[in-house]
DNA sequence: GCTTAAAAGATAATTATTATCCTTTGATAA
DNA sequence: TTATCAAAGGATAATAATTATCTTTTAAGC
């Protein structure tokens, strides 16, 4: 979806910080504050670290945007979508969705808990395929 | 199983201080270092920081614990066991274990993705009980 | 174009974690 | 059982990550 209007949708005004961290997003799919930092600084010289943390917090809040954390990784970001799995490879560090559906899971874990839940935060690791050859 | 012969066959020495550390574990399930920093210095009164963070990091290194992140929520530390699934409360912060078989999900992940995988984190969130009718 | 609240940028402050250095202690073997 | 020594503990400095504060700039509605 266009990010001028998922800003818009969720209440956020539109920047064009905004708009490249979204587009950033877009295009690596998973990002961290500092990568974010790297590539921001190219399209604008002048961008501000506590501007990213700042949009980054308020994208949370507003859950267009999430944060999966696991062992021996920065917090990561990425724009909102169905419940699924991250894949961390323990060697190259690769980092990559993969699109099993996690609702008969979800569900199955609500009714034995009686949780009602929301947010799914699921990172396996181990190692990729060309790092087991290695 | 015994603490003392948990260390040992990790490769570990054993200490007071380790010991305090699983005991508060087994007992707690899951700890953040603020909360065996505070609960250890009862016992142990001028532990260090320092220590704690070292332990916590060496008994990772020989799988004898695993750590938990997750949005919102310190990194947590419990006894290596099955893969299971986490359980956390944005209300209420708290956080359960709850032991539903990921055998299925993880061999499923692996067969699509070619991962060798070794280690889950797993958190699900959302409303406990209690808190959905608050 | 104004107006205004919110966002950006600069930077200080805080918090979390790791590194360093010296002291103490657990494990081993004489 | 005690002597040895590498490893662990404790104190604290250093670093990294994140948040807070304040001033300037800008997006959005009229």
């Amino acid at each position: 979806m266009n990010s001028e209007l998922l800003l818009r949708e969720h209440d956020l005004k539109v920047t064009p910080q905004r708009l490249g961290i979204l587009s950033l997003m877009k295009i690596k799919g998973h990002v961290d504050v500092e990568e974010l930092f790297l590539t921001m600084k190219k399209q604008f010289s002048s961008i501000s670290l506590a501007t990213l943390y700042k949009n980054v917090n308020a994208m949370l809040e507003k859950q267009l945007i999430t944060e999966i954390k696991a062992p021996k990784l920065k917090a990561k970001y990425e724009i909102v979508k169905e419940p699924h799995i991250h894949l961390l490879c323990k060697e190259c560090n690769e980092f990559v969705d993969l699109d099993i559906n996690l609702e008969t899971l979800i569900d199955d874990a609500s009714k034995k808990s009686n949780y009602q839940l929301e947010e799914s935060c699921v990172v396996l690791s181990g190692l990729c395929e060309k790092c087991q050859t290695n």
